[in-house]
DNA sequence: TACGTTTGCCTAATGGTCTTAGGCAAATTA
DNA sequence: TAATTTGCCTAAGACCATTAGGCAAACGTA
């Protein structure tokens, strides 16, 4: 049949579409067996536990997620590479909903490190290319992104933005102004 | 035979104990039931089912939230009720980190109306109007507001800046002063 | 083509989970 | 003191994760 490898990929990738339509933390052995039409027991010679799958899952969501935004940047720059290089990742979220809840599941350091986080990472530090940070603020402004991205998207799928208005769209909108804004006139260090 | 003299607010009391000592995704009632050495069935009495159970712990947690956020802001305005204000959120989170978790748990619309969250962002208002942001523009400006507090203390309870210098610490700080700047030229809306 | 190996599924069994139902004795109230 | 409520119990059903061992079909190789 096919080489070693070929069928946990199939089994993840069929996670991943399960955590799209039933939410992340619901994707569990049984429910993945129920989909694939296969008894639970029988997803163990694919996946160590249900641990391991939902990493795996997270580690695939990961990797299209930094597909997505490498995509975005490329050939862009200043306020037009912040806009497409959030966009994507808010896209992202609310295209494939349970595959971003998993790209935020809590993996150890060393498999943390060997997943595509720190090249999304580094995809933010080369967007502040476009901008003239003093060098030692440019940490501080990677991590203020990654913060506004990740805190937004969380409370906007939450539904906190969706029953007051202006729109989430406009604030969204305009967050993105104000940050090209505080990036190009970022305050000297105070200490 | 000796009593427990378990009340409903006891039990979710001690829920919230427990997130805070092994986190909040692994209470569960058979958890909870160990820690207070009763029989799982017995909590059913005091709690609907393990929804309900976390829900009680979410709304405990929101409210201590919206407490510790409306002593810090008390008496202060400007830079310095920024980051009293933030701090106090931060603090929150690493003093009690299942509480914070329960925090975040996905309410329903009416459930999270009713909660402490209102307050807790109505307070975010208030603090804004130290600054003097044009009026249309407030709202976006207490959205951005939540999603760093809430985005930058999520990744960094996940580890995400603690491989790589600068210090954590330091970077809040820093970003703290870049909002306050922000907030201080919060650029007109290009609409 | 024939043969041993690998692969992908199976059944069976263990021990844990959530939840409901019904019961009993202590604490509370009248 | 008598009646009611409270806080816990045992029992049981349904579901879940996981391990162990087995079997048949597909594969690579001689």
């Amino acid at each position: 049949m096919a080489r070693a490898g070929l069928a946990a990929e199939r089994v993840v990738r069929a996670g991943a579409e399960l955590a799209d339509e039933i939410g992340f933390e619901r994707v569990t052995p049984s429910e993945l067996a129920r989909k694939l039409g296969i008894k639970t027991a029988s997803l163990y010679s694919h996946v160590k536990n249900a641990h391991d799958l939902k990493t795996r899952i997270a580690l695939l969501a990961l990797e299209e997620l930094a597909d997505q935004a490498s995509a975005a940047i490329a050939g862009r720059a200043g306020r037009d590479a912040l806009g497409a290089f959030a966009n994507a990742y808010r896209d992202y979220a609310f295209q494939h909903p349970g595959r971003f809840a998993a790209a935020r599941f809590r993996l150890d350091a060393a498999t943390a490190a060997a997943s595509a986080g720190p090249r999304h990472s580094r995809m933010t530090r080369a967007l502040l290319r476009g901008y003239d940070l003093p060098e030692l603020q440019e940490t501080h402004a990677v991590r203020l992104l990654g913060s506004v991205f990740n805190g937004y998207v969380e409370l906007e799928m939450a539904g906190s933005f969706s029953h007051s208005a202006p729109s989430s769209e406009e604030s969204w909108t305009e967050i993105l102004d104000a940050l090209d804004s505080l990036l190009r006139n970022w305050p000297a260090s105070s200490s």
